[in-house]
DNA sequence: AGACGTACCTGACCGC
DNA sequence: TGCGGTCAGGTACGTC
């Protein structure tokens, strides 16, 4: 499930158990995620302060007092939990992070799929987040922005706002939500886009972002007295599982189809989106 | 260079 | 109840 929003929710119900404090203890209870575990990972970890914990597109980034950034992304099936030492594992449960300070918190990260990865990075290093495209809710995403983005791109649209160099941090459901939003249809290539239409698709994409970050903060309320659990939220969505439905647009009489773009699964309404 | 298919994993769900 | 098939929100990599 994570995308943007899910990550910012996971950033927000974990940056009290993180930020500024230190690794006691990490435990690895297998040596690989999508990826393996970098040589020493714990030990490179425990004792060093959390100086910066923050969010780029979906991935966390911690960045250390050692001058080294633990970069985590939660892939398909990741989730992490606030817990403590006495609390009972669960299958999954691949990565123990023990911290400092009041209540001495432990965060797991439970990852069934195993698509999700945490590396290190050196100073200076920005890995694998080097090639991002912009943050969409930031003033670098903006109209003029993406249309020139999508100008010289053949691909449909729809899989180009999932290329995460062009726009950093969507993913399958919040890309159809926007084009949705906008009334563009996801078949189109990207290049047919007129600058107007990226403006409204951008606004479109930072409403349907903005409002499931929302959704997500409105659920990390209790987040300390519910199961501790991250990263999975309730979200009304206008399209996405809807197929054979009425589309959720009022003055439109259509209704939601499925169809598969390269490879992934594709909610639009034929009616209101061209 | 860019587009596409496939691989990586497990679990949930559906129909038989 | 059990089994096989299908699908899942992401990224990386090989191949054309």
């Amino acid at each position: 499930m994570p995308e943007l929003p899910e990550v910012e929710t996971v950033l927000r119900g974990l940056y009290p158990f993180m930020h500024g404090r230190k690794f006691s203890n990490v435990t690895l209870r297998r040596e690989n995620l999508r990826f393996a575990f970098a040589d020493n990972f714990a030990g490179r970890l425990i004792g060093k302060e959390i100086i910066n914990f923050s969010r780029r597109a979906k991935f966390l980034k911690a960045e250390l007092s050692s001058g080294e950034t633990l970069l985590m992304h939660l892939g398909m099936s990741g989730r992490f939990s606030v817990t403590n030492s006495k609390a009972a594992l669960e299958k999954h449960d691949h990565v123990l992070f023990d911290m400092t300070g009041e209540g001495a918190p432990r965060i797991i990260y439970n990852d069934p799929r195993r698509f999700g990865f945490m590396e290190l990075l050196a100073h200076g290093d920005a890995g694998r987040i080097a090639d991002l495209g912009p943050e969409p809710l930031s003033n670098m995403c903006n109209g003029p922005s993406l249309h020139a983005a999508l100008s010289g791109k053949k691909a449909p649209i729809k899989t180009a706002l999932l290329d995460q160099k062009i726009i950093a941090g969507l993913g399958n459901i919040y890309v159809c939500e926007a084009l949705h939003g906008a009334g563009v249809a996801p078949q189109r290539r990207s290049f047919t886009l007129s600058l107007s239409e990226a403006e409204i698709l951008c606004g479109e994409i930072k409403q349907v972002l903005a409002r499931a970050i929302e959704a997500g903060g409105s659920s990390l309320k209790d987040f300390a007295s519910a199961d501790g659990a991250l990263g999975y939220f309730q979200h009304q969505f206008s399209v996405y599982g809807k197929k054979g439905e009425p589309c959720a647009k009022r003055d439109c009489k259509g209704e939601i189809s499925a169809i598969s773009q390269s490879g992934r699964s594709t909610f639009f309404c034929s009616q209101c989106q061209k």
